[in-house]
DNA sequence: AGGCATCCTGGCATCGTTAACATCGCCGGT
DNA sequence: ACCGGCGATGTTAACGATGCCAGGATGCCT
């Protein structure tokens, strides 16, 4: 019949090699109880045939996919991009596929559609960019036991974290604006639902109180530039606004442009930081002083996580890795 | 007898609706000859049980997994990052997961581990993000016969491709900069293998040989700001450039950043066009002038395209959808 | 009343793999 | 020489859906 052009089966393979497939699945799977020989006979033959097990007769059976599924706020942003990509790289690595969906607006029927999605492709196990605390609290709602990993999510028992240290890179920003000189340091902070938004405000807050300095009202973004901007037409109206903190680079590129258009010069009149160090910040003008987050390394270490508690779902994980910002120095800063 | 916690299988629903599993299976498929009191009788029960079909039971019969593969290179970028997003928003709406796999140096054999990768996650169909002349030649070598569609990749009969006119993209940018009276236009191109920079190169010298201008020596950047940058160096060395068309915005803020370190202003002295129009372009300062692509518009035709091919394999689809982009005039160009 | 379509049942085969169990030699101990 | 054990293999039964088929019940048309 039509035998030639079909995709192989074990059994071609079994045939060719001379054994029964069992021994086939035994090579495959690296059972034990296999001599050399024919193990070595039954992989020339596979790759002879060109075989490749069939992965819908193997999760049947196993009930199994080796995928893994990451749910992400918007991909456009560098900070999920870069995770997702990183999240990607490991797991091929540890022989694991990649699930995407994305999420919009966060809310709790987003977050099951989502979920749903992937549940519908059988996923493994579950990695979140779960940037909001609705987010997080719909993770609860989540279908029977799928494991699930969140990266910078909210500190819950059950519910194992990767996260980067927000509030200390949030210090280590105003420290560094305190310590050139400037009497206190304005803070635009992103969304107010958003975990990362709030902890970069704590950080300032605290950063500020240890210092004794008054702490100026809090403006609020929303992430975008031209939220920044609009801030930052804010803070040009004020006069006594020497030193700006923005909770991330876009905001603080659209602060920037705000007070040039105000006529305010950056960094002799106001000093400006931002947050993440996306690779544009180097190149603004003037060059951003910024915290660099490490989105790879928060990638790797949640698919690693996700992975050990797949590979062993038997003992419990309790590592909560969290990883240390860097504050990157440029010249949109300057002493007093 | 652990029966309560198992997940609910066809037969399962088809006691509690009193109907028989092939009954549940026609409801599930849509299939024709089920009474409608019948099909409630079954939805009612299939949500009454929280049932969900297995996937590779499903897929196993019948050889389908909707599921499709999207191979991308680095999707830090903003333009890869959008259209994956685009990607999959369609994909989720038309019924299909999307899995995705990244590729790094766009060699040939990077490229085969990437089919390699989401074959054996057996995707129904693959879109691919291929910006190389490399890219596309390696896509040659695919696995048996999956269906692929590629964004922004080199004209062959049997490849459907979706694209934006990068040609006219670039036509726009330097025939705005001719109309404002300058002289030439220089311009800081992409990697000389990728097609989109090769065609912008085009667009640009068949825009100035129209006019009758000379044409500089053309300059090569990898589309990072810092290429750019060094490319703005070397533009700020001679005093005849009064026009840069940089063929994405990063690049673009490099040169800008490279020229008003050597003291020249844009847009009174130079004039700068970007391309992409990322978020933070309207914010640089000055505000950029340059072509917007419709990346959400690339994903969903690309999209669209695959799926009209997994449904009907049968005809052919000869289309290969061209999008318009757009001039966004800002502030980083004047009339000389 | 007969013919025919519609709706449904229920059994059985099928997809390609893994897991449980059976078998068959061979080796060493006594 | 027999027997227990184990290493290497083969045999058979799942896994959970779809598809095919024969057939029964019902209703409508002629």
């Amino acid at each position: 019949m039509t035998k030639a052009a079909q995709r192989p089966v074990m059994h071609d393979v079994a045939r060719l090699a001379g054994v029964s497939h069992q021994t086939v699945s035994r090579v495959l799977n690296a059972h034990p109880h296999v001599s050399a020989e024919t193990r070595e006979r039954v992989i020339v033959a596979m790759r002879q045939l060109n075989y490749r097990p069939n992965a819908f007769a193997r999760g049947l059976v196993t009930n199994r996919s080796r995928r893994i599924g990451v749910m992400s706020f918007d991909r456009r942003m560098f900070g999920p991009g870069s995770t997702l990509r990183a999240i990607e790289h490991a797991a091929r690595a540890a022989g694991y596929g990649v699930a995407v969906v994305g999420t919009t607006d966060l809310s709790v029927g987003d977050i099951n559609d989502a979920v749903e999605s992937l549940d519908a492709q059988s996923v493994d196990g579950i990695i979140v960019i779960a940037p909001t605390q609705a987010a997080v609290r719909a993770l609860g709602t989540l279908p029977r036991g799928l494991p699930i990993v969140a990266l910078e999510a909210e500190y819950r028992p059950e519910l194992p974290v990767v996260s980067i240290d927000q509030f200390e890179g949030a210090r280590l920003a105003t420290r560094h604006l305190l310590d050139l000189g400037h009497e206190t340091v304005w803070h635009v902070g992103g969304p107010s639902d958003w975990r990362e938004a709030l902890l970069r405000v704590d950080g300032w807050r605290a950063t500020l109180a240890d210092a004794s300095k008054r702490t100026p009202p809090l403006l609020e973004g929303n992430w975008s530039p031209r939220s920044g901007y609009a801030a930052g037409l804010e803070l040009a109206r004020r006069d006594d606004v020497t030193a700006v903190f923005a909770a991330n680079d876009q905001m603080a590129l659209g602060v920037i442009h705000a007070l040039a258009q105000a006529g305010r010069r950056v960094p002799e009149d106001v000093s400006v930081v931002g947050f993440d160090d996306i690779p544009e910040a180097e190149f603004f003008l003037p060059g951003l002083t910024t915290v660099r987050q490490d989105f790879d390394e928060v990638g790797r270490l949640g698919l690693d996580l996700l992975v050990r508690i797949l590979d062993d779902s038997a003992t419990e994980h309790r590592e909560r890795p969290t990883i240390a910002p860097q504050l990157i120095v440029r010249a949109s800063t300057t002493p007093v």
